[in-house]
DNA sequence: CTGAAAGCGCTAACAC
DNA sequence: GTGTTAGCGCTTTCAG
C-alpha cells in the first residue's frame, strides 16, 4: 500500500535518499538514516520487490523443481531449500514437474521463461537437452541436487560407491545370499540412479566372489511397492535370500513389513539394508545409509546464493559429491546359518 | 532478455498494439495479432510479469503457508494447489511455517508484506489474531484449508461429526473397548483438531452409553508416534482394547506396526480405523475415512481464483464444510469375543 | 552526504 | 483498430 515516497516525505528526505537508507547502499548520515527508518516503520512500509527488480534485475526469488513432494526425500529436500531461502530474505516458487508431458514443456517455456527468478535449483529431475538450453538462456545460475546437468554444479552422493558400500556391510557380516531390490532398469529415471546402484551392488558382490544371478528384483520406489513385492520374493522359502539391499528406505520399510507377515524375524533372520535416513527405520529395525536429505538442500541454497553474489565465469560444472556415511541405525545381523567370511 | 519494444519494432505496430495483441485484451485485427504473435515468437518474447504487475496490480502469483510438508495429507494438498494454480498460469510461492517464532513473525511482516500475491492460501494454520490481521491488510483475496479463520472462508472437514462416524462404525461392529488415539489435548494446535475428534469420539461413545473412562491417549500426529504408544497402550493385555479410533492414518499405521510386533491380529483382533485415507493403508489393513487432501486443495484455489475475478463484498466468511466419506479400505471385524450389539 | 531526474518493461487512458 | 502518452514503485546515475 505504502510507497517509498511517502516514507521520504515523512522523513523530509528526497526518494533517492530514503531508498539509501532503507537499502543500506550508498551513503546515508546515521541521523537521517534513523529518520527514514522510523518513518517506514511508522507507516509499515514494505519496499516491493517488484518494482525494485524492475531496475536491479534481482527479484529475491528461487524456482524450485522438484519431481515428488510427498516422498521423504524430496520434502526434506524441500523444507531444507525453503528455509534456506527465507533466512537470506528469497522466497521460493515451487514446480512439482511430472515426467515428460505438455505441462512439463510448459513450466520451461513459459513459467521459467518469466524472468521471474534470480536462479533455479533442480531436484532429482533429470532435464533434457532442451529443457537445459532453456535453463541456460535465463542467464541465471543453476544448481542442480541428485544428479549431473550439463554444465550445471551439482550436489549428489555417490550411487554406485554408496551401494558398493551397503552391499560391503552386508557381506562383512557374512552373507552370501544377498538380494537387491530397486527401480525398474526399463523404467529408468531421474539420473539412471537405478542402473548406479544396480551397478555398484553387482561390482561389490563380483568383488568378493558372491555368485549374482537372480538376485535383483524390481519395484516402485515406494512403500507398498517394496511390501507387494516383498510378499512375492520371500514367499518363497527355497530362493529366499538372508539379506536385502533396497535402493530406498521406502522399499526397505516396505520389505520388512512383508516379512513380518510371514513370520520371518527382522534383522535376526533377514538383515535390510537401505537408502536415505528414513525417520522410520529405528523402529522397522532397519539400517540405512544416511543421504542427508538438509545437508543437500543448504548446499545447494548457499551454492547458488554465492554464484548471485559472485558470478562465477565457466567453472560452473564443477560438481560436489557428497560422502556418505554409514549409519547403524539398528543391528543389522549375521546369516543365519552364521558362515563367517574371509 | 527481449522486451515488447522489440516485439513493436519487429511486427511494425506500436508497443501498446503488441500489447492488446498478446495479452488478448483491447481490439487488434486479426491480421495484426498474427504478425505480433509470430513476431514474439521469432524473438522468444515472454512477458515479464513484474512489470506487467507494476502497473495492473496483478502478480499471477499467489503465496501458500503449510505448516509441514513431509507429512502425507499436506503433502498431497501442496500437489494439488500447485497443480491447480498451474493450470490457471499462477506461480507458487511456498512458505513452511513454524510454530510461533521470530522466523514466522518474519513471513507475515516481511515476506506477506511485499505484495506479491494476488492471493494467499492458508493451509492447516491456526492464525493468531495479528498474523489475520496482516493478512487482511493485503486486501487480498484469502482462502483456509482445516479450519476457520476469522472472515475467511474455508474448506474443512467437519472433524467432530468425522470422528463420531469412526467411532460409530466401531460401536456398529460391536465394539465396546475402543479407545481413541489422538494428538495431545495440551500441545493444542492446527483448529483444536485434537480436541474436536476427541469431542466426537465421545460424544458417539456416550450415544451408545459405553463408558469412556481411560480411553483416551495422546502422541505425536506421525507413525512413530502411534508406534511407540501403541507399544505400551497393547503391551499391557488386561488393558487392550479391541478397537482403536486413531486421530490420523499415520498414528494408525504405527499402531498396527506395535500390535503386529506383539502378536495381535489385525484387525481379527484390534481393529484400527484412522483419518485420512493414506495410500498405505491397504498393505496394514487399515480402515479409513478418506479426507480427499486434492479436493481440497483444487477446491481451494477455484475459490480463490473465483474471488480474484469477481471480489465478492462481504460474505467472505462463508466456509465450506466437505462430506465426509466413511471408506472402507479393508476389513474391520468385530470383536473377538463377538459381542452383539443392539 | 543528499536531491533531481531518468528509466526499468509494461498496460491503460485517451486520442486519432 | 491503432498510436501516443503517462506512470506503476523503485534504484541509480549525476550534480551539487
Amino acid at each position: 500500500m505504502s510507497t517509498i515516497a511517502e516514507v521520504a516525505r515523512l522523513a523530509n528526505v528526497a526518494k533517492a535518499t530514503a531508498s539509501r537508507a532503507l537499502s543500506g547502499k550508498g551513503y546515508v548520515s546515521e541521523e537521517t538514516r534513523a529518520r527514514v527508518v522510523s518513518a517506514a516503520r511508522t507507516i509499515g512500509y514494505v519496499v516491493s520487490p517488484n518494482a525494485a527488480s524492475l531496475v536491479t534485475g534481482r527479484t529475491k526469488n528461487v524456482g524450485v523443481i522438484i519431481p515428488y513432494i510427498s516422498r521423504w526425500f524430496f520434502a526434506e529436500v524441500l523444507e531444507s531449500v525453503e528455509q534456506a531461502l527465507l533466512e537470506q530474505g528469497y522466497d521460493m516458487t515451487l514446480y512439482n514437474l511430472p515426467q515428460a508431458s505438455p505441462e512439463r514443456d510448459r513450466v520451461f517455456e513459459y513459467f521459467l521463461a518469466r524472468k521471474r527468478f534470480d536462479g533455479v535449483i533442480s531436484v532429482g529431475v533429470e532435464l533434457s537437452e532442451a529443457e537445459v538450453e532453456h535453463l541456460h538462456q535465463l542467464r541465471r545460475p543453476l544448481v542442480g541436487i541428485g544428479g549431473p546437468i550439463r554444465g550445471v554444479p551439482t550436489i549428489a552422493i555417490d550411487d554406485v560407491a554408496t551401494a558398493r558400500l551397503a552391499t560391503e556391510h552386508l557381506l562383512s557380516l557374512g552373507h552370501k545370499e544377498i538380494v537387491h531390490i530397486g527401480g525398474s532398469q526399463d523404467e529408468q529415471m531421474d539420473f539412471a540412479v537405478h542402473s548406479k546402484r544396480l551397478i555398484g551392488f553387482l561390482a561389490g558382490m563380483r568383488a568378493a566372489e558372491v555368485p549374482t544371478s537372480n538376485c535383483f528384483y524390481a519395484c516402485e520406489l515406494t512403500v507398498p511397492g517394496g511390501y507387494y513385492l516383498g510378499r512375492s520374493v520371500l514367499g518363497d522359502p527355497r530362493r529366499r535370500p538372508t539379506a536385502i539391499f533396497a535402493a530406498s528406505d521406502e522399499i526397505a520399510i516396505g520389505l520388512i513389513v512383508a516379512a513380518r507377515e510371514l513370520g520371518i524375524l527382522v534383522p535376526s533372520e533377514l538383515s535390510v539394508i537401505g537408502i536415505d535416513g528414513h525417520p522410520h527405520a529405528e523402529m522397522f529395525r532397519l539400517t540405512t545409509l544416511e543421504q542427508h536429505p538438509r545437508n543437500q538442500g543448504r548446499l545447494a541454497v548457499n551454492s547458488l546464493l554465492a554464484n548471485l553474489e559472485a558470478p562465477s565465469p565457466e567453472d560452473e560444472s564443477a560438481s560436489t559429491i557428497l560422502e556418505t556415511n554409514l549409519v547403524i541405525r539398528s543391528s543389522t545381523s549375521a546369516p543365519p546359518a552364521g558362515l563367517s567370511q574371509g
